[in-house]
DNA sequence: AAAATTTATTTGGCATACAAAGAGCCAGTC
DNA sequence: GACTGGCTCTTTGTATGCCAAATAAATTTT
């Protein structure tokens, strides 16, 4: 359901999707292969470690959520082409469930199909990254404001706790573990403003960003800045002032602009 | 582009895409139909007009917005279920491009797809729209605030121009003519923000809530209220006052809810 | 009447076929 | 040599048929 990437535990390119134990020599007539262990009802537990017993999701979704991936963890660069009749060998799936998985991730904006030419990873201009990035404080200063409404007291807690452990990565000069956890912090202030539709959104454009911003932060120069940003953000949830933390979290999508963009400069000029 | 429907020019259920000009007997070599007509360059004007000679887009896509239009004029009603099979016989396209449409549908939100039993057109519970619009809210402050800064004099004279008309067909009572002036101009706001990514999640989040708006609109008692908050937001446009603007943008959608959220009451217990 | 079983319908996914669009190549013309 | 038109090759777009699995409906059994 989360749409951002968990890192680092994707698929590689030789890995094969092989939905519902199907079994592809055309041999062997259809025998149920491994169902009967459980053909009894069973409310079938759905605990987290049942991934093998391949999950009984749809094939289409389970290759765009493989892609996705990919595309987040860079194994495909932006501008790439995929190919849907290669990739669908290599992940062992047909056409018909690759071709609409493609279809999704256009949705998604993670893709551009070109008509007859298939798809290419979205390389977004720099305006645009601005453009998400203005977006995505407008989200999160909604967010923010109802947080401060409605979120509990312990969700509070939980963030603050957050913090301090991304103080810790701080201190470490951690860079990745510090990037995940200002992610699950932002995260978790949007989850407390108890509106789904805004959750999921959030976490689109999050997604839509996902690289820019983990690029910019293994270079950013201004850490401590943030960090500073961080401390009042949080202050301003505990005080539940919307006003403040509204203003606090698009300004700080403000200054993740002023990072990135020094970045595309730095990467155009010098280099 | 405009996803937003523009009124009552769908095909009928009888209509049939027939994509390309194709040919289905199998006799007939392959002989450029039509094509001849403009093998030149030609930067193909793009006029309006050129509806017929039937597009050029890929079917999936011509599918989508066929069910996209149908589903936001009503069509098909909200929790009603879409037959792959039946409607891409009706439209005369195969299933592939029909399946595809419809999950391009439900990567925006318009449909559901339930596994195995197809796809149903959404009905957003209320505490949804409430959400949408909370946020359609802030992307309109934000639109707004940008405006502020970005708009051009002539755009604002013509978004004063569109005000003048919507009080026209105010006196007349025209609900239509309003209902279509008011997102326009709402519309005409975000454009000058200049932001092209927020000018198509608006859209996006828009078309979520056409129904429901264009329902509320038909049975909205408060609608001098509604006028007085727009002379203001034209009025803080014209004066660059982004704060104000960005303010009256969201509390007006903010009243919309009111609107809706009372109408919801009136269906849940009189009716 | 409730439960279990059978049947019918529909979707999910695969495989195959073929037309059309682009990309690249090559020759011929100016 | 640059442009043009035509080849060929590759990849996508669409259609079609097929079958397994899931659901819903009908029917039988208990």
């Amino acid at each position: 359901m989360n749409k951002v990437a968990c890192h680092m535990n994707f698929l590689h390119k030789e890995n094969k999707i092989n939905a519902r134990g199907k079994l592809k020599m055309m041999g062997k007539p259809p025998v149920h292969k491994e169902r009967d262990k459980k053909n009894v009802a069973e409310p079938l537990p759905a605990s987290a470690s049942d991934n093998h017993y391949i999950t009984r999701l749809p094939l289409t979704s389970q290759v765009a959520t493989t892609i996705r991936d990919m595309i987040v963890q860079d194994v495909f660069k932006p501008g790439e082409r995929i190919r849907e009749r290669q990739l669908s060998e290599q992940l062992n799936v047909s056409r018909t469930p690759m071709r609409e998985a493609l279809k999704v991730l256009e949705g998604e904006k993670l893709v551009t199909l070109l008509p007859n030419r298939g798809a290419v990873v979205v390389d977004p201009a720099p305006s645009e990254v601005r453009e998400l990035l203005e977006i995505l404080g407008a989200l999160e200063a909604l967010g923010g404001r109802l947080a401060t409404e409605k979120a509990t007291v312990d969700e509070i807690v939980e963030i603050r706790a957050l913090h301090f452990e991304m103080l810790a990565a701080f201190s470490r000069k951690d860079r990745l573990a510090y990037f995940k956890l200002n992610q699950r912090i932002h995260t978790s202030i949007i989850a407390a403003s108890r509106n789904v539709s805004l959750i999921e959104t959030h976490s689109h454009f999050n997604a839509r960003l996902y690289r820019v911003r983990y690029r910019s932060n293994q270079l950013n120069a201004k850490w401590q800045q943030a960090i500073d940003q961080h401390e009042t953000i949080i202050q301003a949830l505990e005080a539940r002032d919307g006003e403040l933390l509204s203003d606090q979290l698009s300004s700080h999508l403000g200054s993740t602009w002023a990072k990135v963009s020094e970045e595309y400069y730095i990467k155009q000029t010098g280099k």
